[in-house]
DNA sequence: CTGACTGCAAATAGTTTGCATGACG
DNA sequence: CGTCATGCAAACTATTTGCAGTCAG
């Protein structure tokens, strides 16, 4: 069991939720891997092993997994609504593969200068901000240049 | 007629396709506003002046500006699919009131340094980023405090 | 004129809800 | 044991597709 898998199921039960193994195969599912999972994804990776798990569940794990902030989304990826296991740090952005979903974490992004120029400009109070960047992956761009040679 | 609809307007018809009175008046309330609008938020818009339009029709001509790049999508906002007109400048990335939707641009991000680290970090061909910072205008946030006061 | 465009209705995909049963703590 | 969680089916929302009539160029 990797470090964020364990936690995970710690923070669940601290905000008072109850530890099924229907959770526990949910999060099992997105700790699994280093893509980031659309709700179809984590059912059917759910589904191979523990077939008698409905897709509502997943659904329902999503939305207290969200709530919990034990998860976070992308959006570059395509779907508005894939999901990562949320890595120990905190606060943190995610650069996407584009071929294969792998997501790599950073957490300086340097932006709280841009931030504060944008605020004077604009008189926002800037709350937060949403970064992402997509690219290819080492493997993937090998895998590409391949096929195109 | 603002700018944008204009250029708008012309580059539907050099992207090859026509000109209808449909695609003129989404094309109009996309761009009468400086909120990120959703389909169904744009077809209500249209559906007040011109109340023979379909929301099919919305959706195809959605489709075909962001085809041709004449609409960008903003994600910060809640909704995956809030479409802006996109502004004559090229690269740019917006600055988005949570309460009421207006949407702020700015094109100097600054995160070629950072990309640049990324890429050299990770190995990963980047491709591109998503930037948007959420926060709240200061007309909201001035309706905030007197509501808490 | 003619192919592209529209509106309608119906199909499909994605997500949520109600309810009876089951199981964590 | 009580309550929260699950699975099913059904409801609902969002989006796409097929088709016959219409219109911009």
């Amino acid at each position: 069991m990797i470090y964020s898998e364990k936690i995970t199921e710690q923070e669940l039960r601290r905000g008072g939720y109850k530890l099924t193994p229907q959770r526990r195969a949910i999060i099992g599912a997105i700790s699994g891997t280093q893509e980031h999972l659309t709700p179809a994804a984590i059912y059917k990776r759910v589904h191979r092993k523990h077939p008698s798990i409905g897709l509502v569940t997943v659904y329902r794990t999503i939305d207290i997994l969200a709530e919990l902030d034990l998860i976070c989304e992308t959006h570059a990826g395509g779907s508005c609504r894939s999901y990562l296991m949320r890595r120990p740090s905190g606060h943190h952005h995610h650069l996407i593969c584009s071929e294969c979903g792998r997501v790599v974490d950073f957490t300086d992004c340097g932006l709280e200068k841009l931030e504060r120029r944008l605020s004077k400009e604009t008189s926002f109070k800037i709350n937060g901000h949403l970064l992402e960047f997509i690219g290819q992956c080492l493997e993937c761009s090998r895998k590409q240049k391949e096929k195109n040679s």
